[in-house]
DNA sequence: CTAGTTCTTGACAGGCGTGTCCACAACGAC
DNA sequence: GTCGTTGTGGACACGCCTGTCAAGAACTAG
């Protein structure tokens, strides 16, 4: 063993995260990334490889902890419909500033489309988790008689996944947490039982 | 008067508007520009003013092109419930490269967020446009019985607009048409008055 | 045909960004 | 304390990208 290193790798690494979500990929310099995680270039390019490699990392760091968090606050939830409520709530909630984020997933699939193969495949579980979370949860709320017996979930998680991933792109356009508020009780609404 | 241009300014135009488009402003750079509108660098920089300038004219024009495309379509459906569905569909349809490219004032808020000021204000009036004839279909659609009497106008337009940008990245991420096909029927039949 | 203007082409300057090299410093093991 | 190993900081090479320059070609007006 030797000289071990002056930083915490995970540490810097979400804080490059950070200027990535923010910035995109192709407009964020190794100069941008090494300031903002307050270490030298050399020390970049030692633990992370290249900026390609590094923000690879950061994408499916993001992914598996977006997943982890919102598939917490599903559990937590006292019913089904309550569930997601609270996941459309959270698309509205944080600070202005957390809100002009987006979601760095988001930013990537708009950035990359779905040429880059590898970062699709950083993409897709993440993706397909939350959408057959939910359908579960539809399932579940279908059970309970929360909604109608006649919603196809497959149908309504898709076009619930859709409505979310929006207002993530309006709330980073300066949407206001009013109206994303109101689109969130406005979906689920639509989807309780009448 | 002297030489004309031997190119078309608009046709040119619309060519870089694809590259950005699909791209982005960031990953993009002025030699492809000037391949793909099949130019070169000094007519450029001569007719377009700089990269940047390029950018916002493209991002204008692509704006007020596609809130022409979409006010076009209301217009030419038979009822407001129908001129939503067709709208929606609209982001289902059209070939798999079509689809990838996405809308490109989406992927520009994906990339510059609300910080940029001459950005924002070049895709502000669009989408309100679009929201507000929402809003008025919405009206229309009320007053025919084609959807509840209680259904909140904006909320519900709000909503609509954020499902179907949702959509649109999702097509950009490769998300089948089929699965886009029945999230624009899913979502409209929901507003269907019951 | 001539003159004046504008477009076009290729080259180029300057800066920025990526990734590497190297010398030195810091640390752990013995 | 010494040695071997590993991290660090500064400098640097190289390429790419943006925006400009200059010279020549093309066109219109008169």
């Amino acid at each position: 063993m030797a000289r071990p290193k002056q930083f915490d790798r995970d540490e810097a690494l979400r804080a490059g995260m950070r200027v990535f979500w923010q910035q995109g990929f192709a407009a964020t310099t190794t100069d941008d990334l090494a300031k903002a995680m307050g270490i030298g270039r050399q020390s970049f390019y030692d633990t992370y490889g290249d900026k390609r490699r590094c923000y690879l990392e950061a994408l499916r760091d993001y992914a598996r902890t977006d997943v982890g968090t919102q598939i917490d606050a599903i559990r937590r939830a006292p019913s089904p419909l309550q569930a997601l409520r609270e996941m459309m709530r959270a698309a509205a909630a944080g600070s202005q500033e957390r809100r002009s984020f987006g979601c760095m997933a988001i930013n990537a699939m708009a950035e990359f489309g779905a040429t880059d193969a590898e970062i699709g495949a950083a993409l897709a579980p993440a993706a397909m988790l939350i959408e057959q979370s939910i359908v579960q949860l539809l399932r579940e709320a279908k059970a309970k008689g929360e909604v109608a017996p006649s919603l196809d979930e497959q149908q309504a998680a898709a076009a619930i996944v859709c409505t979310r991933m929006g207002m993530t792109v309006g709330a980073r356009a300066g949407r206001s947490p009013e109206s994303l508020r109101a689109i969130a009780e406005f979906t689920v609404d639509q989807l309780a039982a009448r």
